[in-house]
DNA sequence: GAAGATTGACTTATCAATCTTT
DNA sequence: AAAGATTGATAAGTCAATCTTC
Protein backbone atom coordinates (compact mmCIF):
# COMPACT_ATOMS: atom_id res chain seq x y z
CA UNK A 1 0.00 0.00 0.00
CA UNK A 2 1.35 3.59 -0.50
CA UNK A 3 0.82 3.72 3.12
CA UNK A 4 3.59 1.06 4.20
CA UNK A 5 5.83 3.54 5.64
CA UNK A 6 3.42 4.86 8.30
CA UNK A 7 4.45 2.64 11.17
CA UNK A 8 1.80 3.90 13.72
CA UNK A 9 -1.14 2.79 10.87
CA UNK A 10 -4.29 2.04 12.44
CA UNK A 11 -7.43 0.61 11.05
CA UNK A 12 -10.84 1.27 12.01
CA UNK A 13 -11.22 -2.58 13.31
CA UNK A 14 -8.42 -2.02 15.32
CA UNK A 15 -9.69 1.72 16.71
CA UNK A 16 -13.05 -0.23 17.58
CA UNK A 17 -11.05 -2.82 19.29
CA UNK A 18 -9.53 -0.19 21.79
CA UNK A 19 -12.47 1.40 22.35
CA UNK A 20 -14.92 -1.10 23.07
CA UNK A 21 -11.97 -2.60 25.63
CA UNK A 22 -11.75 0.47 26.84
CA UNK A 23 -15.16 0.91 27.45
CA UNK A 24 -16.18 -2.00 29.34
CA UNK A 25 -13.94 -0.72 32.06
CA UNK A 26 -14.59 2.82 31.88
CA UNK A 27 -18.49 2.02 32.21
CA UNK A 28 -17.80 -0.51 35.90
CA UNK A 29 -15.79 2.70 36.99
CA UNK A 30 -18.43 4.94 36.48
CA UNK A 31 -21.18 3.03 37.45
CA UNK A 32 -19.42 1.57 40.73
CA UNK A 33 -18.73 5.13 42.02
CA UNK A 34 -22.46 6.04 41.51
CA UNK A 35 -23.26 2.91 43.13
CA UNK A 36 -21.40 3.96 46.00
CA UNK A 37 -23.49 6.98 46.52
CA UNK A 38 -27.15 5.27 46.22
CA UNK A 39 -27.48 5.98 42.57
CA UNK A 40 -26.78 4.10 39.64
CA UNK A 41 -25.93 5.60 36.11
CA UNK A 42 -29.78 5.41 34.85
CA UNK A 43 -31.30 6.18 37.16
CA UNK A 44 -29.17 9.30 38.14
CA UNK A 45 -29.17 10.29 34.57
CA UNK A 46 -33.18 10.51 35.33
CA UNK A 47 -33.28 12.40 38.35
CA UNK A 48 -30.90 15.02 36.72
CA UNK A 49 -33.26 15.80 33.92
CA UNK A 50 -35.95 15.71 36.60
CA UNK A 51 -33.51 18.37 38.39
CA UNK A 52 -32.78 20.45 35.63
CA UNK A 53 -36.53 20.47 33.75
CA UNK A 54 -38.58 20.37 36.85
CA UNK A 55 -41.63 17.84 36.46
CA UNK A 56 -41.91 16.10 32.98
CA UNK A 57 -43.75 13.45 31.14
CA UNK A 58 -42.09 9.96 30.97
CA UNK A 59 -42.17 9.94 27.33
CA UNK A 60 -40.59 13.90 27.55
CA UNK A 61 -37.37 11.89 29.84
CA UNK A 62 -37.23 9.01 27.22
CA UNK A 63 -36.43 11.41 24.14
CA UNK A 64 -34.14 13.48 26.21
CA UNK A 65 -32.03 10.11 27.17
CA UNK A 66 -32.97 8.50 24.17
CA UNK A 67 -34.23 5.67 25.65
CA UNK A 68 -37.17 3.53 24.96
CA UNK A 69 -40.12 4.00 26.63
CA UNK A 70 -39.87 0.63 28.80
CA UNK A 71 -36.83 1.55 30.11
CA UNK A 72 -38.68 4.96 31.89
CA UNK A 73 -41.55 3.19 33.18
CA UNK A 74 -38.81 0.68 34.94
CA UNK A 75 -36.51 3.32 36.17
CA UNK A 76 -39.55 5.57 37.82
CA UNK A 77 -40.60 2.83 39.47
CA UNK A 78 -37.44 2.18 40.91
CA UNK A 79 -36.80 5.29 41.73
CA UNK A 80 -40.73 6.05 42.97
CA UNK A 81 -40.28 2.86 45.16
CA UNK A 82 -37.33 4.74 46.99
CA UNK A 83 -39.39 7.94 47.57
CA UNK A 84 -36.50 9.60 44.84
CA UNK A 85 -39.04 10.93 43.01
CA UNK A 86 -43.14 10.39 42.29
CA UNK A 87 -45.24 10.01 39.41
CA UNK A 88 -48.29 12.92 39.30
CA UNK A 89 -51.11 12.75 37.25
CA UNK A 90 -50.95 15.24 34.38
CA UNK A 91 -53.72 17.59 34.69
CA UNK A 92 -53.65 18.48 31.44
CA UNK A 93 -53.25 14.84 29.49
CA UNK A 94 -55.13 12.08 31.64
CA UNK A 95 -52.81 9.71 29.71
CA UNK A 96 -49.57 11.19 31.03
CA UNK A 97 -47.49 10.94 34.09
CA UNK A 98 -45.84 14.17 35.45
CA UNK A 99 -42.85 12.54 37.13
CA UNK A 100 -41.14 14.87 39.74
CA UNK A 101 -37.86 14.82 41.92
CA UNK A 102 -38.36 14.89 45.68
CA UNK A 103 -36.29 16.37 48.03
CA UNK A 104 -34.48 13.30 48.82
CA UNK A 105 -34.53 13.06 45.34
CA UNK A 106 -32.51 16.30 45.33
CA UNK A 107 -30.35 15.59 48.01
CA UNK A 108 -29.43 12.30 46.58
CA UNK A 109 -28.77 13.52 43.09
CA UNK A 110 -26.51 16.38 44.49
CA UNK A 111 -24.16 13.41 46.14
CA UNK A 112 -23.85 11.49 42.83
CA UNK A 113 -23.05 14.21 40.87
CA UNK A 114 -20.36 15.43 42.85
CA UNK A 115 -19.35 11.39 42.95
CA UNK A 116 -19.71 11.51 38.78
CA UNK A 117 -17.40 14.14 38.89
CA UNK A 118 -14.92 12.78 40.85
CA UNK A 119 -14.88 9.59 38.70
CA UNK A 120 -14.85 11.98 35.72
CA UNK A 121 -12.09 14.23 36.54
CA UNK A 122 -10.42 10.45 37.76
CA UNK A 123 -10.60 9.05 34.12
CA UNK A 124 -10.43 12.39 31.68
CA UNK A 125 -8.55 14.31 34.36
CA UNK A 126 -5.10 12.94 33.30
CA UNK A 127 -5.36 14.55 30.10
CA UNK A 128 -4.00 18.16 29.36
CA UNK A 129 -6.44 20.69 28.32
CA UNK A 130 -5.36 20.59 24.74
CA UNK A 131 -6.08 16.24 24.67
CA UNK A 132 -9.50 16.81 26.05
CA UNK A 133 -10.28 19.73 23.29
CA UNK A 134 -8.79 16.97 21.09
CA UNK A 135 -10.59 14.13 22.07
CA UNK A 136 -13.84 16.35 22.31
CA UNK A 137 -13.17 17.05 18.52
CA UNK A 138 -12.79 13.54 17.58
CA UNK A 139 -15.74 12.94 19.67
CA UNK A 140 -17.55 15.01 17.72
CA UNK A 141 -16.49 13.98 14.11
CA UNK A 142 -17.04 10.74 15.10
CA UNK A 143 -20.60 11.31 16.02
CA UNK A 144 -21.57 13.33 13.24
CA UNK A 145 -20.58 10.90 10.58
CA UNK A 146 -22.30 8.54 12.21
CA UNK A 147 -25.94 10.03 12.29
CA UNK A 148 -25.51 13.61 10.14
CA UNK A 149 -29.21 13.60 12.02
CA UNK A 150 -29.03 13.62 15.55
CA UNK A 151 -32.66 14.20 16.63
CA UNK A 152 -33.66 10.91 15.62
CA UNK A 153 -34.75 8.27 18.01
CA UNK A 154 -33.84 4.90 16.29
CA UNK A 155 -35.37 3.87 13.14
CA UNK A 156 -37.74 1.06 13.13
CA UNK B 1 -7.64 31.47 35.99
CA UNK B 2 -4.74 31.45 34.00
CA UNK B 3 -6.61 29.42 31.01
CA UNK B 4 -9.09 31.99 30.89
CA UNK B 5 -7.79 32.86 26.94
CA UNK B 6 -8.67 29.52 25.94
CA UNK B 7 -11.67 29.34 24.97
CA UNK B 8 -12.54 26.30 23.89
CA UNK B 9 -11.47 24.73 27.40
CA UNK B 10 -12.82 21.19 27.90
CA UNK B 11 -13.88 19.83 31.46
CA UNK B 12 -13.81 16.19 31.90
CA UNK B 13 -17.09 16.35 33.32
CA UNK B 14 -17.90 17.68 29.75
CA UNK B 15 -16.26 15.14 27.65
CA UNK B 16 -17.85 12.19 30.22
CA UNK B 17 -20.95 13.79 28.63
CA UNK B 18 -19.59 13.60 24.87
CA UNK B 19 -18.46 10.54 25.76
CA UNK B 20 -21.57 8.51 27.61
CA UNK B 21 -23.75 10.07 24.76
CA UNK B 22 -21.78 8.81 21.76
CA UNK B 23 -21.10 5.60 23.41
CA UNK B 24 -25.22 5.19 23.45
CA UNK B 25 -25.17 5.57 19.64
CA UNK B 26 -22.31 3.65 18.47
CA UNK B 27 -23.17 0.47 21.08
CA UNK B 28 -26.64 0.26 19.37
CA UNK B 29 -25.16 1.02 15.54
CA UNK B 30 -22.24 -2.08 16.25
CA UNK B 31 -25.01 -4.34 18.03
CA UNK B 32 -27.33 -3.74 14.97
CA UNK B 33 -24.91 -4.50 12.40
CA UNK B 34 -24.22 -8.14 14.10
CA UNK B 35 -27.54 -9.02 14.76
CA UNK B 36 -28.23 -8.33 11.13
CA UNK B 37 -25.91 -11.28 11.09
CA UNK B 38 -27.09 -13.78 13.48
CA UNK B 39 -24.82 -12.55 16.27
CA UNK B 40 -24.88 -10.33 19.18
CA UNK B 41 -21.55 -8.49 20.58
CA UNK B 42 -21.32 -10.79 23.26
CA UNK B 43 -21.85 -14.24 21.26
CA UNK B 44 -18.91 -13.11 18.93
CA UNK B 45 -16.83 -12.05 21.25
CA UNK B 46 -16.98 -15.34 22.84
CA UNK B 47 -16.63 -17.08 18.76
CA UNK B 48 -13.56 -15.24 18.10
CA UNK B 49 -11.79 -15.94 21.28
CA UNK B 50 -12.21 -19.77 20.78
CA UNK B 51 -11.50 -19.22 16.84
CA UNK B 52 -8.34 -17.59 17.57
CA UNK B 53 -7.00 -19.85 20.44
CA UNK B 54 -8.87 -23.12 19.89
CA UNK B 55 -10.85 -25.08 22.78
CA UNK B 56 -10.86 -23.07 26.15
CA UNK B 57 -11.93 -23.43 29.39
CA UNK B 58 -14.98 -21.27 30.23
CA UNK B 59 -12.59 -19.47 33.11
CA UNK B 60 -10.10 -18.50 30.23
CA UNK B 61 -12.73 -17.33 28.29
CA UNK B 62 -13.81 -14.99 30.89
CA UNK B 63 -10.65 -13.72 31.65
CA UNK B 64 -9.87 -13.31 28.33
CA UNK B 65 -12.71 -11.15 27.77
CA UNK B 66 -12.88 -9.61 31.35
CA UNK B 67 -16.44 -11.03 31.88
CA UNK B 68 -18.01 -12.46 35.02
CA UNK B 69 -18.08 -16.48 34.89
CA UNK B 70 -21.44 -16.14 35.00
CA UNK B 71 -21.98 -14.08 31.71
CA UNK B 72 -20.21 -16.67 29.87
CA UNK B 73 -22.21 -19.92 31.39
CA UNK B 74 -25.33 -18.05 29.54
CA UNK B 75 -22.97 -17.32 26.48
CA UNK B 76 -22.01 -20.40 25.99
CA UNK B 77 -25.09 -22.19 26.60
CA UNK B 78 -27.12 -19.76 23.86
CA UNK B 79 -24.09 -20.62 21.45
CA UNK B 80 -24.41 -24.22 22.32
CA UNK B 81 -27.88 -24.27 21.96
CA UNK B 82 -27.58 -22.58 18.28
CA UNK B 83 -24.89 -25.33 17.63
CA UNK B 84 -22.20 -22.59 16.88
CA UNK B 85 -20.24 -24.41 19.94
CA UNK B 86 -19.97 -27.18 21.87
CA UNK B 87 -18.72 -28.28 25.41
CA UNK B 88 -16.42 -31.10 25.79
CA UNK B 89 -15.81 -32.66 29.17
CA UNK B 90 -11.95 -31.14 30.17
CA UNK B 91 -10.08 -34.40 30.36
CA UNK B 92 -7.33 -33.36 32.58
CA UNK B 93 -9.90 -31.50 34.76
CA UNK B 94 -12.98 -32.76 35.50
CA UNK B 95 -14.28 -29.66 37.18
CA UNK B 96 -14.03 -27.69 33.66
CA UNK B 97 -15.34 -27.91 30.23
CA UNK B 98 -13.50 -27.18 27.06
CA UNK B 99 -16.09 -25.04 24.89
CA UNK B 100 -14.90 -25.30 21.08
CA UNK B 101 -16.42 -23.72 18.04
CA UNK B 102 -18.47 -25.87 15.49
CA UNK B 103 -18.27 -25.73 11.57
CA UNK B 104 -21.43 -23.52 11.35
CA UNK B 105 -19.82 -21.31 14.41
CA UNK B 106 -16.99 -20.55 12.24
CA UNK B 107 -19.01 -19.63 9.14
CA UNK B 108 -21.44 -18.01 11.49
CA UNK B 109 -18.67 -15.86 13.09
CA UNK B 110 -16.60 -15.24 9.96
CA UNK B 111 -19.91 -13.31 8.72
CA UNK B 112 -20.40 -11.21 11.97
CA UNK B 113 -16.87 -10.65 11.65
CA UNK B 114 -17.12 -8.49 8.05
CA UNK B 115 -20.15 -7.06 9.82
CA UNK B 116 -18.67 -6.11 12.73
CA UNK B 117 -15.19 -4.36 10.32
CA UNK B 118 -18.34 -2.61 8.26
CA UNK B 119 -19.51 -1.15 11.74
CA UNK B 120 -16.05 0.10 12.71
CA UNK B 121 -15.64 1.39 9.00
CA UNK B 122 -18.55 3.41 9.27
CA UNK B 123 -18.26 4.90 12.63
CA UNK B 124 -14.27 5.18 12.48
CA UNK B 125 -13.14 5.05 8.62
CA UNK B 126 -14.21 8.95 8.42
CA UNK B 127 -11.60 10.38 10.64
CA UNK B 128 -8.34 10.60 8.89
CA UNK B 129 -5.20 8.20 9.46
CA UNK B 130 -3.60 10.71 11.59
CA UNK B 131 -7.16 11.25 13.45
CA UNK B 132 -7.16 7.59 14.57
CA UNK B 133 -3.56 7.59 15.36
CA UNK B 134 -4.24 10.29 17.89
CA UNK B 135 -7.62 9.23 18.94
CA UNK B 136 -5.94 5.91 19.71
CA UNK B 137 -3.31 7.38 21.41
CA UNK B 138 -5.78 9.55 23.24
CA UNK B 139 -7.53 6.07 24.52
CA UNK B 140 -4.27 4.53 25.32
CA UNK B 141 -3.75 7.33 27.83
CA UNK B 142 -7.39 7.07 29.61
CA UNK B 143 -6.67 3.58 30.07
CA UNK B 144 -3.32 3.90 31.38
CA UNK B 145 -4.54 6.59 33.77
CA UNK B 146 -7.55 4.45 34.71
CA UNK B 147 -5.94 1.35 35.47
CA UNK B 148 -2.28 1.36 35.75
CA UNK B 149 -2.24 -2.41 36.34
CA UNK B 150 -4.72 -3.71 33.26
CA UNK B 151 -4.70 -7.45 34.49
CA UNK B 152 -6.53 -7.75 36.78
CA UNK B 153 -10.28 -8.86 36.84
CA UNK B 154 -12.09 -6.24 39.34
CA UNK B 155 -11.19 -5.83 42.75
CA UNK B 156 -14.05 -7.79 44.90
C1' DG C 1 -55.52 6.24 14.26
C1' DA C 2 -51.84 7.94 17.09
C1' DA C 3 -49.71 8.87 21.62
C1' DG C 4 -48.56 7.89 26.66
C1' DA C 5 -47.77 4.33 29.60
C1' DT C 6 -47.50 -0.45 31.08
C1' DT C 7 -46.42 -5.28 30.58
C1' DG C 8 -44.13 -9.56 28.84
C1' DA C 9 -40.19 -11.70 26.83
C1' DC C 10 -35.32 -11.29 25.75
C1' DT C 11 -30.13 -10.02 26.09
C1' DT C 12 -26.01 -8.75 28.51
C1' DA C 13 -23.90 -7.77 32.44
C1' DT C 14 -23.17 -7.95 37.56
C1' DC C 15 -22.72 -10.36 42.61
C1' DA C 16 -23.46 -13.95 45.82
C1' DA C 17 -24.33 -18.61 46.97
C1' DT C 18 -23.75 -23.44 45.95
C1' DC C 19 -21.82 -27.90 44.22
C1' DT C 20 -18.14 -30.64 42.63
C1' DT C 21 -13.46 -31.48 42.02
C1' DT C 22 -8.66 -30.34 42.83
C1' DA D 1 -9.22 -24.13 51.16
C1' DA D 2 -9.40 -22.83 46.38
C1' DA D 3 -10.93 -23.25 41.59
C1' DG D 4 -14.39 -24.35 37.72
C1' DA D 5 -18.96 -24.13 36.70
C1' DT D 6 -23.89 -23.46 37.57
C1' DT D 7 -27.85 -21.14 39.52
C1' DG D 8 -30.74 -17.31 41.54
C1' DA D 9 -31.53 -12.51 41.97
C1' DT D 10 -30.93 -7.90 40.09
C1' DA D 11 -30.06 -3.97 36.77
C1' DA D 12 -30.26 -1.76 32.35
C1' DG D 13 -31.40 -1.87 27.97
C1' DT D 14 -34.18 -3.54 23.73
C1' DC D 15 -38.83 -4.77 20.88
C1' DA D 16 -43.55 -5.95 20.47
C1' DA D 17 -48.17 -6.13 22.18
C1' DT D 18 -51.80 -4.00 24.84
C1' DC D 19 -54.81 -0.50 27.24
C1' DT D 20 -56.45 4.01 27.82
C1' DT D 21 -56.95 8.50 26.28
C1' DC D 22 -56.42 12.11 22.81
Amino acid sequence: VANAAVSTEVSPADIGQLYLELHHRLHRLVDDAMNANGLSMARAKVLCQLLDNGPMKQADIAAGLRLAARSITDTVDSLERDGLAERRPDPGDRRAWLVAITEPGRKTVRAAMIAKAKAMEQIFGSLTARQRGDFATLLRAIGDSVAPNQGEPRAR
